[in-house]
DNA sequence: GTTTCTTCCGAAACCGGTTTCGGCAAGGGA
DNA sequence: TCCCTTGCCGAAACCGGTTTCGGAAGAAAC
């Protein structure tokens, strides 16, 4: 049975004093040649620079931190409170973050929180102990509590999502709107003219935009603009089933939905089972989001798939130019989603689960 | 339009110095007397801790970890290749550990790894930089690449599960064997012999442990074991499916399944129908972890849920107590999933949704 | 009324880096 | 030959904390 010795010998690792005396240098010099410091010698810094790599020396991050302010740790704050869509990609989100972060060194902190109030008093936590050197802020608000506190903190943040108030906000995000109006355009395309629309929670701006999305394709394809058939709030299975049922409740229902969310798709799926509709063939369906429960569906879903892992990669990339300091106006990005043709939402379904990518946009 | 200055105004932190000099005091006595030094008359710690509260000092933590040693920081790395079946619940997890964290004012950083190989060079750069003060290791394996280096890194850590060699280790983990027992007695109870079993991937320690433990249930209850009824590697529906499919299609079906896994289940769902078979009623099912869409499913799902958030809280407290120094042996613990029983393992099944949590043990 | 402990705090070293400043030596121009 | 740059590096200050050490003041002991 080991004992545990709360002082045991300490892997001793090398430090800049280290490094200084073994090359025979001031350690200011060696700190300098490391950094890239113009007033060094070429040959000088290939000689510590080799030294550090021979010697396995890593700069102690905390102690570069506290002259330069620089924690070299991007923050992330979950709400971890009610039914999250975005938690299917959570661990490709977080991935796409750490590795842009560890090309550069840098590490990735999160957080949780329970609701908005939450949110804003663990970022201020972690700015006031310095943990973090800027933010990535998930699903976005129209009016967002946590953007207001870093503006006035004057603390680095990029945006996964918009908001309404854009002002010095730098921002990544998958045009959702630009999914809807396609998926309505499909549709009508196949000669539907009664297409139902079930959202998301309207808290968010995401909402907001994939609702002004399917307007437009309406419009667009010159359909008529019918409320009855717009419901939201679906962010679950069972919502999505129970906004479903009420859509097909209807004495004239629509027949093609396109859904806000994957999963209230697939609730959809089993309230068109219960009104004994074959999906595909009596009730055409376009989700978005592409879960993995998507594909595997039956029929197979049609749908428009985002890359959380691009999305994270390309967060975190946009923060570290916003730390250095870019003109957030200039770091502001949109990519579409990208669209999943399936047999969810053809005429003749073919239960062939083949997916077949197609970017043509619409 | 607001132009980025790369050098702005810096909020001006409130540092220990500040505090000294508005207090008359050393720095080094206002230090040992937030610290709770005993050479500090209470008069003066009261006076310091209040002026620090009024002045809203926050130690910087970069500062103090130069000097102590102590990042305040917990590591958490995830493997992002693959299918995670851990991954519904991430965000529960994560916040278990984010909130017991952060009552201590430690953070938590995560990083990502594609495979065992990655995981390892991840914990080593994270050790190396000293961004953490330990780990806690998901998902263990049976024999751990990632605990052999922690071990002769010297750097604390916990598991969550546990591994064939458990010298020198502090874990929590939730009986999956435990479960599997008493899913499978609880099924002999009602008069099944023939048991199958659906069991997830056997390169991690919980499937060998959760095999144990049908076993056992069957063995406990008098039963045969039959190989054929025995199968595993399924951690997505897809993978239920396909597997349930080969025990449905065998000459001697079996009328009851027990599930490694709730995704595993449902899958099973699927293959069921196609034989039309009804759950419930034809064969009875019994799944694992608690997802949320065991409770919708048609029927609901008996199953044995796992509390991932407080899992999550109970792990950063023993990692606590193993950086503090805590003797590892000490720190084990094991507690029982909780049984949700709904329609999908009784012979009348009633299309009543509601979930009766059953504390019961079988 | 000394002497000896305690109690409590100030001063300074220290942690591992970064950054400023000044000076030495070599090179270029007059 | 002298002066002025320029290139390159050492020395030291600094960042914001923690920890060690020693000494002053008051209390207790004699």
């Amino acid at each position: 049975m080991s004992v545990a010795k709360p002082s045991r010998m300490r892997n001793p690792r090398v430090t800049i004093n280290d490094l200084a005396r073994s090359l025979g240098l001031a350690k200011g010099t060696v700190s300098r040649a490391l950094n890239g410091y113009p007033d060094i010698a070429e040959a000088t810094r290939v000689r510590v620079t080799r030294a550090a790599e021979r010697m396995g020396y890593r700069p102690l991050a905390q102690a570069q931190a506290i002259r330069t302010g620089r924690a070299r740790a991007l923050g992330l704050v979950l709400n971890a409170g009610g039914d999250d869509a975005h938690k299917p990609f959570l661990t490709d989100f977080l991935d796409g973050i750490s590795r842009a972060a560890s090309e550069e060194s840098w590490t990735l902190t999160v957080a949780t929180a329970q609701d908005e109030a939450d949110e804003v008093a663990t970022l201020a936590r972690l700015i006031d102990e310095r943990k973090v050197d800027g933010f990535i802020l998930p699903r976005t608000r129209l009016r967002d509590a946590r953007i207001e506190l870093l503006r006035a903190r004057d603390v680095p943040f990029v945006l996964f999502g918009r908001t309404a108030e854009p002002a010095g906000c730098a921002w990544h995000d998958i045009s959702g709107e630009g999914a809807m109006r396609a998926a309505v355009l499909r549709l009508a395309h196949r000669g539907h003219t009664r297409i139902g629309f079930i959202n998301g929670a309207l808290d968010y701006t995401y909402a907001h935009l994939r609702r002004e999305g399917y307007l437009a394709g309406l419009t667009e394809a010159g359909l008529e603009i019918r409320p009855e058939l717009m419901t939201s709030g679906a962010i679950t299975m069972a919502q999505g089933e129970a906004e479903g049922e009420r859509l097909l409740a209807l004495a004239e229902r629509p027949t093609a939905v396109v859904c806000a969310l994957d999963l209230a798709a697939l609730g959809l799926y089993r309230a068109a089972a219960r009104h004994g509709l074959r999906i595909g063939a009596d009730l055409a369906v376009i989700g978005y989001d592409g879960i993995p429960e998507a594909a595997t569906a039956h029929p197979p879903l049609t749908t428009y798939a985002v890359d959380s892992r691009a999305a994270g990669a390309r967060l975190a990339k946009l923060l570290f130019a916003r730390i250095r300091g870019v003109d957030p106006e200039r770091l502001r990005e949109e990519v579409p989603a990208q669209l999943i043709a399936r047999g969810s939402d053809v005429a003749e379904y073919h239960p062939d689960p083949a997916a077949v990518p197609d970017r043509a946009g619409i």
